[in-house]
RNA sequence: GCGCCCAUAGCUCAGGUGGAUAGAGCACCGGCCUUCUAAGCCGGGAGUCAAGGGUUCGAAUCCCUUUGGGCGCGCCA
């Protein structure tokens, strides 16, 4: 596949040799460093490059005598006749207006890529595994997992689009506290089938459920407390040898049913495992609303020995970094920690080594080992970036939620701690990437939706996805997805569900989604008329401006892509498209009374038909790859919907 | 106290790794449907790019300081 950008830079490329050669230009450049940007300006031509700007430092010239001297090299090498004129302006801006040929063929190119259209190669197939989400399998999914699970699923498409092989992995935080105090909670509404009858029924009603009073007895302070744990209990129920332990547990720290495992058995047993398992599907069911599927799904019990056929990788990984004397014991208690049972030592990773770059250097040596012997949240992300790491990929980006930033330069750290003991100079802190995504703020119609933390009365993301389904079925995913997209991961998102159900210029992807629609029926009426030309037709007698605009632009997919996957900002994606539906929509409707699609011409007629063609093909491409769907007709919403 | 992120039109936000006269949407005002979708288009006003300094041919963009907002600094995950 060749495209337009391609076809300039190469021939920029030649004529850069061309110059060399000349002695007008201190050296030649490489296609891949040459940049080329569209101009705001109409007047300033079709593209733009500033390679006499880069090349003028080497030269000790000035930008501008180097652009005159270059711009007739540049006429000279053109064979293929792709440029009308070559302008030198401003302080060294070389302005190219392309010949009609060589804007036309960007038509003709998207045609022939089809569904590959804005396809590149920036990735160079660099593996790389992005995980993403990993929510505790605690409760269901809220906004801002949604956030970052759209986020790292559309980096995911842009990134292969882009040449890169990408993994995607959620990794389960199935061991620890967490997990426990799920289990504890599923636990206490297993033992009593009447109170939880009882709460259900007042939850049905949408009413909340007092704490204490209606909960079960002994229901621990900081438990689960949302309607989904009963509901779980309830599932759980017609599992009688579950129900049967339950009962006769008389306390959750019931010894009996205490297994023998490295992180102290509360999240070992089986009311515990059941009940992750349940929420881990209901996540599952969650992301596939939003068209979320990953490749892998990385079970942190794996890395403790828990699961069958693997061993305890977090304790191995603890003992080379302490041999290693990148991790040493110490006895000292947690000032603020009276009570904290006065076990053994503890074990701590170096992360303050004055051996790690300082970027990478934490404000404190952290405890991975606690002092009874339970590994802590940080050993197992140890041993779990070891494992990324050894499974070869060249690259590992983490999107994590904003509020662990703090942990960020201390996982990097620990790469490069990693890559010392193993004596592999390839481990650095700068093969982790971490993207943040700010938090989402829930607003009704302008005011802030209230969320109870402790009570778990707060709204899903499946509350928030059915709430905004409208019309088609998956117009609640489309809307989520493509609002989220429309901010860039470090700026905090208001996510307004008034504005998310409307249909208007609010909510842009109606607008994208409408451009696609309308290109349809265009495609459907000229079909039914006779009217399509051959898929090869040439669109020789395109000649408006608009049009000219309208094939630049869409020339311009590949490029926003490479753009996208470079800076892991698939919003550009979403941005590229509204402004192009905008150019569309323009045109459209400009020429409504002077030049219609379908007209009396043959030619015009084929050739903005091929235009159309190609139109819907880049934005049903790009609707794709945000994982929006791109709906071949839309029908007007009743009046109704928008009154209140 | 220390650290990270943010600050651009009345509001919500873009701004292609330092480039030409800083752009959209919403809101407000005025126009456009017997035709291939008005979920659309055309026109109008609106800015000390938070403030101050620095780097250079050139800064919304890079560096420092200040102010204002968000978040983090556990033997939690």
């Amino acid at each position: 596949m060749t495209t337009l950008h391609e076809r300039i830079r190469g021939l920029l490329s030649r004529a850069t040799a061309a110059a060399l050669a000349e002695g007008a230009l201190p050296q030649a450049l490489a296609p891949r460093d040459i940049q080329l940007e569209r101009p705001r300006q109409a007047s300033h031509g079709d593209m733009a490059t500033n390679l006499c700007f880069a090349l003028a430092k080497a030269a000790g010239k000035n930008p501008r005598a180097l652009a005159d001297a270059f711009a007739p090299i540049v006429r000279q090498v053109d064979t293929d006749g792709w440029i009308q004129s070559v302008a030198v302006a401003g302080p060294g801006f070389l302005n190219l207006r392309l010949s009609d040929a060589a804007w036309q063929a960007s038509v003709t190119d998207v045609l022939n890529a089809a569904g590959d259209f804005g396809r590149c190669d920036v990735g160079g197939s660099e593996r790389v595994l992005l995980e993403f989400v990993s929510a505790n399998p605690t409760g269901p999914m809220h906004v801002g997992h949604g956030r970052g699970a759209v986020l790292g699923d559309t980096l995911a498409r842009v990134m292969r689009h882009a040449g890169f092989d990408v993994t995607t992995e959620y990794y389960i935080n199935n061991v620890g506290n967490q997990v426990g105090k799920l289990g504890e909670s599923v636990w206490c509404w297993l033992r009593e089938p009447e109170a939880r009858a009882a709460a259900l029924g007042v939850w049905a009603k949408g009413d909340p459920v007092p704490f204490p009073d209606q909960f079960p007895k002994d229901f621990p302070e900081d438990g689960y407390r949302g309607a989904y744990i009963a509901e779980c209990a309830e599932a759980l129920a017609e599992d009688e040898l579950l129900v049967a332990q339950a009962r006769q547990m008389t306390s959750w720290e019931d010894p009996r049913w205490a297994s023998d495992n490295p992180t102290g058995g509360l999240d070992n047993r089986l009311v515990s495992i059941r009940a992750w398992q349940m929420q881990l599907k209901r996540i599952q069911a969650d992301l596939a609303l939003l068209d979320i599927q990953f490749n892998e799904f990385f079970s942190e019990r794996r890395l403790h020995g828990l699961d069958p056929g693997s061993h305890d990788a977090v304790k191995d990984v603890a003992r080379r970094l302490v041999a290693a004397d990148w991790a040493y014991e110490d006895a000292s208690q947690p000032a603020d920690d009276e009570d904290a049972t006065p076990a053994g030592k503890a074990i701590f990773f170096r992360g303050t080594s004055e051996l790690l770059p300082k970027a990478f250097r934490d404000t404190k040596d952290r405890v991975i080992i606690r002092g009874d012997g339970r590994p802590t949240y940080f050993a197992a992300d140890i041993a779990y970036h070891d494992n990324k790491l050894a499974r070869g990929f060249d690259h590992l980006i983490n999107v994590l939620g904003a509020d662990h930033h703090g942990y960020v330069s201390r996982l990097k750290g620990v790469i490069e701690a990693l890559g010392k003991l193993r004596g592999d100079a390839r481990w650095t802190g700068e093969r982790l990437e971490v993207i943040l995504v700010q938090m989402v703020a829930l607003l009704r119609d302008g005011k802030p939706v209230p969320m109870g933390k402790r009570s778990g009365e707060f709204v899903t993301l499946r509350d928030v996805i059915d709430e905004v389904t409208t019309g088609e079925p998956t117009s609640g995913r489309d809307a989520v997805r493509f609002l989220f997209l429309m901010r860039k991961a470090d700026a905090q998102l208001d996510f307004d569900l008034e504005v998310a159900r409307r249909t208007s210029m609010d909510n842009p992807v109606y607008y994208v989604q409408y451009g696609h629609a309308r290109l349809c029926s265009i495609l459907e009426r000229a079909e039914k008329e006779g009217r399509l030309p051959p898929l090869d037709a040439v669109p020789t007698a395109l000649a408006l401006e608009d049009e000219r605009a309208l094939a630049l632009a869409i020339a311009e997919l590949p490029e926003v892509i490479a753009r996208a996957a470079r800076a892991r900002e698939p919003h550009q994606v979403a941005y590229y498209l509204t402004d192009l539906c905008r150019a569309f929509h323009g045109y459209y409707s400009r020429h409504k009374a002077d030049a219609r699609v379908i007209g009396e011409d043959d030619a015009e007629t084929h050739a903005r038909l091929q235009l159309v063609r190609a139109l819907k093909q880049v934005i049903g491409n790009g609707l794709r790859l945000l994982g929006v769907s791109a709906p071949e007709r839309m029908n007007a919403l009743p009046e109704t919907e928008a009154g209140e």
